[in-house]
DNA sequence: AAATATTACCGAGTG
DNA sequence: GGTAATATTT
């Protein structure tokens, strides 16, 4: 191993080279936390610790993908080293002692969309809806729900502080989420936050702790500040009596309070252990300090306790973050789309350059730039690829073939097709759920399939499943073709689009193809979903040729570029426009641009358009309310910018006089 | 009564 | 672009 002293400074140092006992590294953005996470594995591992006796878990799917893969650039032997997301590495413990909790049946993982549903058939069964119109709708509930098991309060907490206006609904939604919680039990459905308590459940247990905990000796988290008080007390619970475990962060850069997260997990982890060593970095090895000083600009307008500075190590000081306005959204990705196209003459590989911004939907005019220009892009957050209608049905009948008591995949199945509904779905389900196996399943179907236009359509899926269930379930690819040819034409007939949606169904076809277990696929899609991506990649890409990165904000947490554009920094997208009552969320959107900013190593931009749309109404767009103070502003550099306007030129330029008759013309036009 | 077509509404971030 | 309430057809 190379000699450590070289290529950490003596904080790091300290951090990589204390192994045993509880320690707690706080430091700002870019300081190398992470870096101490890599080294300490590989010093680990160097002195004869066995990679699979270490366990890193971090919150993000990205981070912790980060985290495995830095370390095993320097030794393949990181590669084993055990790790993922904590939800991850709850699946695979509640899967292995699935049996000793007492579940029956193998487990069915509920993605959101799942879990929602499944909250409204518990919400129609208690006759909620029937009662009472405006009883809260199942994306309401769901939210209400986890939010209550994420931040471990109880449900009235939440509605008296976040949905006053529900109040008069407490007792039924209580109700509900025993309810909910019955129906998972019996069907072996798990949703995300089931995962978490199942998982610490399991770790209060005496038995199943130490059947967990055993194997191993070093836990390590990042990104400590994301974790909601449910991850808090896992952490706690792991490192157990050896109390070795490391933990991560940066209270500046806590950004998912929205999932329960709550940055008094890493002010309070030393009061857990009598000697937790503390270690703070204070140099950033990241960004040229002129970026640095936006980002400190920025942080000195927070009212977070814990003052923090970054100093930039980096002998060039940069230049300032340039800032640009545009007349409207089309403007806007144009330019970005240009000056990636420039940076890239220049000689700044694609993949060193990221386009970060507080929502997806943003990036639907630049991603169409970006495609007239060649330039091949990824993109990472918002609506999940996995979670769109077409890959939805899809997954339901792989679903079924895993499990034919799946009544959440039965409901999707049945209602495509043609002469059924409702009804029919709820009836044909009960008598399935009877059913023991699928030769009696199908002779329901058949049953009902005798006189109406239900015939066929029901026949042709009977003669689907018969095929299907012929096929071993390890031959994922054979099954997912048969299903697939199925359910072509039914798509042709539900979307127009859908020959866009095909292309989606083919990769994901190459994807699945890749597994040789179903259930393993369809947990992972649930749990580690692959990412949609525009131009189809090969998974060992050189380098030079990975793509362009589109991403929320939120997902580039832990990551670093070289060249970084921040776009639509607009006082109703960062602070997003629906949480301006609420003081903290607000500190909160004001925490998630200094993350952003603090992406950047070399360069960086942000742009902003003027021209917005809200309902169809036009309204002016202005600048973010975090960049205005005047220390912040000063720290970006407007000259290369069109002039900001202001509301009133910008109304005037948007009514412009028209000199010639045009209704009349276009009367013309339609006579002819 | 049930299925299907139409309209009206709303928009975040993660696992 | 998707869902839920509402209108219309079968
Ligand atoms: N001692 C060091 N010498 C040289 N480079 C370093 C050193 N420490 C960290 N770096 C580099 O600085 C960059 C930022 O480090 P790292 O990602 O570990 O920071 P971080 O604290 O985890 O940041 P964030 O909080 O944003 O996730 C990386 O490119 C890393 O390689």
């Amino acid at each position: 191993m190379e000699d450590l002293h070289k290529i950490l400074n003596e904080s790091q140092y300290e951090a990589v080279t204390t192994l045993q006992g509880p320690i707690l590294v706080i430091a700002g953005a870019g300081s190398g936390k992470t870096r101490v996470i890599e080294y300490r594995s590989l010093n680990l591992i160097t002195k004869g610790i066995h990679p699979s006796s270490i366990l890193l878990l971090t919150f993000t799917r990205r981070a912790s993908q980060e985290m495995i893969t830095r370390a095993s650039r320097h030794d393949p032997r990181c590669k084993d080293i055990d790790g993922g997301t904590f939800h991850s590495f709850a699946y695979r413990m509640l899967k292995r002692y699935s049996k000793a909790i007492g579940f029956k049946q193998d487990l069915i993982v509920l993605d959101e969309s799942d879990s929602k549903e499944a909250i409204h058939r518990c919400a129609n069964a208690l006759n909620l809806y029937n009662k009472d119109k405006r009883f809260p709708k199942k994306d309401t509930l769901k939210t209400i729900i986890s939010m209550s098991i994420n931040k471990s309060s109880p449900i009235s907490e939440i509605i008296k502080r976040e949905y006053p206006h529900f109040t008069e609904y407490i007792e039924d939604i209580k109700r509900l989420a025993v309810a909910y919680g019955e129906y998972k039990i019996k069907r072996a459905y798990i949703d995300y936050d089931d995962m978490l308590i199942y998982l610490k459940a399991m770790l209060e247990d005496q038995g199943l702790r130490q059947a967990i905990t055993r194997p191993y000796k070093y836990v390590m988290i990042d990104e400590y500040q994301d974790t909601n008080a449910l991850q808090g007390a896992i952490s706690i619970l792991l490192a157990g009596k050896t109390g070795n475990i490391m933990v991560v962060g940066d209270d500046a850069q806590s950004i998912y309070g929205f999932r329960g997260a709550n940055h008094k997990n890493i002010m309070d982890f030393p009061s857990f252990f009598e000697n937790c060593k503390i270690i703070r970095l204070e140099l950033n090895y990241r960004s040229y300090q002129r970026i640095l000083d936006c980002a400190n600009a920025l942080l000195n307008t927070m009212d977070n306790k814990y003052q923090k500075c970054l100093h930039s190590v980096k002998d060039n000081i940069g230049v300032r973050p340039n800032l640009y306005f545009f007349k409207n959204t089309y403007e806007e990705a144009e330019w970005i789309a240009d000056f990636i196209k420039d940076s890239l003459a220049d000689g700044v590989p694609l993949h060193h350059h990221a386009v970060l911004c507080r929502s997806m939907y943003l990036t639907i005019p630049l991603q169409a730039e970006l495609s007239k220009r060649n330039i091949p892009y990824e993109t990472y957050g918002g609506i999940k690829f996995y979670e769109t209608a077409h890959v939805k049905d899809i997954l339901s009948y792989l679903k079924i073939k895993v499990n034919i008591h799946d009544e959440i995949a039965w409901h999707r199945i049945l209602m495509l097709l043609e002469g059924i509904g409702t009804k029919t779905v709820e009836r044909l389900t009960t008598y399935i759920s009877e059913q023991s196996s699928i030769d009696n399943v199908i002779k329901v179907l058949a049953s009902h399939s005798k006189n109406s236009k239900k015939a066929h359509s029901l026949n042709s899926l009977i003669k689907v499943l018969e095929n299907a269930f012929q096929i071993n379930k390890n031959d994922v690819g054979a099954i997912f073709d048969i299903f697939f040819e199925y359910y072509k034409p039914l798509m042709k007939n539900k979307y127009d689009d859908w020959h866009i949606r095909i292309n989606d169904l083919e990769t994901l076809r190459q994807v699945a193809s890749r597994y040789k277990d179903l259930e393993d696929m369809l947990a992972d899609f649930a749990i580690e979903p692959p990412e949609r991506s525009v131009y189809a990649q090969e998974p060992e890409t050189k380098d030079e040729d990975r793509p362009l990165c589109i991403s929320t904000i939120h997902s580039s947490k832990g990551l670093e570029w070289d060249t970084v554009i921040i776009m639509g920094v607009i006082d109703g997208i960062i602070p997003i426009s629906f949480c301006l009552d609420n003081e903290e969320e607000i500190e909160e959107e004001k925490r998630l641009l200094y993350v952003a900013i603090t992406r950047a190593k070399k360069r960086l931009s942000l742009t902003l358009h003027h021209e917005g749309k809200r309902g169809g109404i036009m309204q002016f767009n202005k600048l973010s309310r975090f960049l205005t103070p005047p220390a912040v502003h000063s720290s970006l550099d407007v000259s290369l910018s069109n002039k900001e306007y202001d509301n009133k030129t910008f109304s005037q330029t948007q009514i412009p006089t028209c000199s010639s008759d045009l209704l009349k013309k276009i009367f013309e036009y339609y006579r002819n």
